[in-house]
DNA sequence: CGGCACATTGACGTGCATCAAACCGTGTGG
DNA sequence: CCACACGGTTTGATGCACGTCAATGTGCCG
């Protein structure tokens, strides 16, 4: 499993390898895809609300979130997609949004219509269980948020979330584990863990002052790894699933 | 749209056909799956976290949770398993569990071996579609626990919880969604709301105090449906996807 | 230089946790 | 048929983690 290339389907054709097996042919049908690409500026929606969607969209560049709107203004993220991942990829098979998109920070994107995806599946059933193998995958991390949030601290929780884009961050190939790039505002941080931004704040410089790490620049530099890992309770486990026979 | 039966290979149609478009022979394929049954006895583990599994587990009749495990003792919930529900049909792409199965009351679920179901994955493109929108709708419900959980108060939590589980009831044939039978303790649902069982009681007397909602042995009647779902801002869009045109 | 988005700090309030005890229904065994 | 044990519910007193509000600091960009 080399890294294919640069390109934003390479970068999700690796992300679908790191789990699953396709074949040669399989692999050019991911490469061959049309996609469209596009800038969004930061904090620009990239899909509202319960709209009907008839392309996905993946993320070439930038960071985008999947959030839940309240109608009091509150507002929680349930995904953080990196570059390589698609953010909706379930969109082919549910594509009435629930959940909005929106850019965190200046992001390049690329449109794949779900017709495209589509005729790929029906045409590759091995690409369809990726797909849903990769959908699943997703569930795992929102799984994992949600066990963070219902149990763990403001400081465990904001740890696990720092070790956990380290790690896919690494594998994505866009930097290690303990040194990335994260173009996120407090207060985005805090829509993730159902915190304030006030409250993330402090967290942080709780976790500086231990020694644990450092933000500069928008880049996390984390010090203590396993101190970190530790005090989040952090198992990558869940990122890194055994990859799978192939069935068909 | 029939309920075709009530064996539990049936129930289990039955939700795919709610969101999934399948042949006759397509559906026969999933009723004739050999499956196994077991009786578990409440708080019995059905998968212990972490372990590797070669079948998946349908719930026939009580209720079973997947849960997080955490080092300190905490636990969290993060999905409920009614009757005609596959814990983890998720498994099939992802063999390895990172979460554990555990039945909430008296269970009984069956048995169904990956390999049959990756057999009729690879025999019929449209059930292997199927099941990926099946595990899609499981992660939009988690993605709206963990909303709630970030934005909402316990009241509105524990409300949007019953909400939810009255519409799944009733579209599962379990009772109308005013009317049903839920057979966890106070301790399991606050497990899933992140909160405390002193908690949760104390929420339930609010909510029964305002003459919203009555549970008697075990049987949740909702009194006031629609004030319940306005304070919880329930909407039921996400358990009720646009039935998707086939793709092949 | 002025404006703007973001980070930081402080004072204060509250929703929920924690701990501990009492209560209640149900099944069990003497 | 009662005594008891046990899982679950209910109640009260107290504390803390985190929210809220509001001001100030800081870097960046036009």
């Amino acid at each position: 499993m080399q890294p294919s290339n640069h390109q934003p389907l390479g970068r999700f054709l690796d992300r679908l390898l790191r789990r699953s097996a396709l074949s040669p042919d399989e692999q050019s049908v991911i490469l061959g895809l049309r996609s469209r690409a596009f800038k969004v500026p930061s904090h620009a929606d990239v899909v509202r609300p319960g709209q009907l969607v008839d392309h996905v969209c993946l993320v070439v560049d930038g960071l985008v979130s999947r959030f839940e709107q309240m109608k009091g203004g509150g507002r929680q993220i349930t995904a953080l997609s990196i570059p390589g991942d698609m953010c909706d990829l379930h969109s082919v098979v549910c594509p009435v949004a629930d959940a909005g998109l929106q850019a965190l920070s200046a992001t390049t994107v690329v449109y794949i219509s779900h017709d495209d995806l589509r005729a790929a599946v029906a045409a590759c059933p091995a690409i369809a269980l990726a797909f849903w193998r990769d959908t699943a995958a997703d569930a795992s991390v929102l799984a994992k948020w949600l066990g963070n949030m219902g149990c763990k601290d403001a400081t465990a929780q904001l740890a696990h979330l720092l070790c956990e884009l380290g790690v896919r961050m690494e594998q994505a190939g866009l930097g290690s584990r303990t040194s990335y790039r994260l173009p996120a505002t407090q207060e985005q941080l805090a829509d993730v863990l159902g915190l304030t931004s006030v409250h993330v704040n402090r967290t942080l410089q709780g976790l500086r002052h231990n020694g644990l790490l450092t933000i500069r620049n928008k880049t996390v530099q984390i010090e203590q790894w396993d101190g970190l890992a530790n005090l989040a309770e952090f198992d990558p486990a869940y990122l890194v699933p055994e990859p799978v026979p192939r069935v068909v």
